[in-house]
DNA sequence: GCTTGAATTGAACAGTCATTCATATAGACA
DNA sequence: TGTCTATATGAATGACTGTTCAATTCAAGC
């Protein structure tokens, strides 16, 4: 059989980004073989080949894609007036952002030692251009006295890391709702780095 | 060849379990062949299964023997006057102790979907052990006023993602010491819970 | 109706996988 | 010195791996 009704590159293409997105966050890239893939959007192994290079560009394509997107998001908000409120904005972004990809995000955060050495570079960058807005929010609280940061540095991996283990737990219609979570996370956040009352 | 010097179970047990402990951590249990672990430990795969009975077994063990150190470490703890010590000890000991033994806290916390169901119910059941002796640390300083919890379940689980994400980027003989971090770390944590001077 | 070409198949390739087992070895004990 | 046995080998098993490619199918364009 060749190209059925309605099955297309356009069409193909992203289901196949799609099942390996979802497989690799679930069993891991290495536990994941491409005639799983292939069978979870109905084509045979080789069909994927007319779409990725190979299985390593498959797990670099899902990673960099996130990660620009994650980038545009993040220079899209809107501007802030002091630092406090631009730590709040971006915890609620970034709890928000999260919980809408919790797949994407696991694999970014997880799958980075199944890259390629150059692919590994690469992908760092964009991860580390990201940590760097954290950052520079950080620093101009500490610079204006809102924040008392003995390590500016270590403080933003504290906080990343705090901040997306929520997709450890989170779960659609449990307890808390989103807005519930983004509140107390960026308030958890801003406690943690703001300057005691004197 | 058959037994070599100084080459009894008592010794290549422990080094198979530390080959395959090291490797699981660096490369992901799904991406570790039995032979690499052979190869590592200097015998030949099939030497590997007159001590575990299978790969499974072999993550396994090595996460529940992590696990329930972990739980009698925590629980030899010296006793704490209030909840504000209670939980910078318990900060610093959860940092100290991850720093000793990054990689079977990398496994513990990354592995845990290459489980079999069965293994599974096990782990998780000591991990929410652990959990548990935080949260009550918590919930002990919301009773008396020390801290300002919302949600103490959640707050469990973002301290714990905060401090064990030390994992992930500390380095013996960098910037900070392992002292420099337990304090920096544990006054984060304390900051990020603590009741607000009125 | 015929041709073109994109989309897909399915078989094949050369490895690697976890696991088993008959066989061999060497240290301990008699 | 000879036997016993824990320890290990190395070959074999059958299944699965990523990847390639000639052959096939079918929708669209003329």
């Amino acid at each position: 059989m060749a190209r059925k009704i309605g099955s297309h590159s356009e069409i193909t293409g992203p289901r196949i980004r799609d099942a390996a997105l979802r497989l690799f966050a679930r069993h891991g890239y290495a536990a994941v073989s491409m005639r799983q893939i292939a069978a979870e959007v109905g084509v045979q192994a080789g069909a994927l080949y007319l779409y990725t290079t190979d299985k390593q560009a498959l797990l670099f394509d899902l990673m960099q894609d996130h990660l620009e997107n994650l980038l545009a998001a993040v220079a899209a908000l809107p501007p802030t007036e002091t630092p406090g409120a631009a730590l709040e904005q971006f915890a609620r972004f970034h709890i928000g952002y999260h919980l809408d990809r919790p797949e994407a995000v696991f694999i970014a955060y997880m799958e980075l030692r199944s890259l390629s050495p150059e692919n590994f570079v690469t992908i760092e960058s964009l991860r580390r251009q990201y940590e760097d807005r954290l950052q520079a929010i950080l620093l101009a609280g500490a610079q204006d006295g809102t924040f008392a940061l003995p390590d500016a540095k270590m403080a933003t991996l504290a906080l990343i890391a705090m901040l997306t283990g929520v997709t450890n737990w989170y779960r659609e219609g449990g307890r808390l709702s989103r807005a519930d979570v983004q509140v107390l996370y960026a308030d958890m956040a801003l406690r943690a780095v703001r300057k005691p009352q004197a």
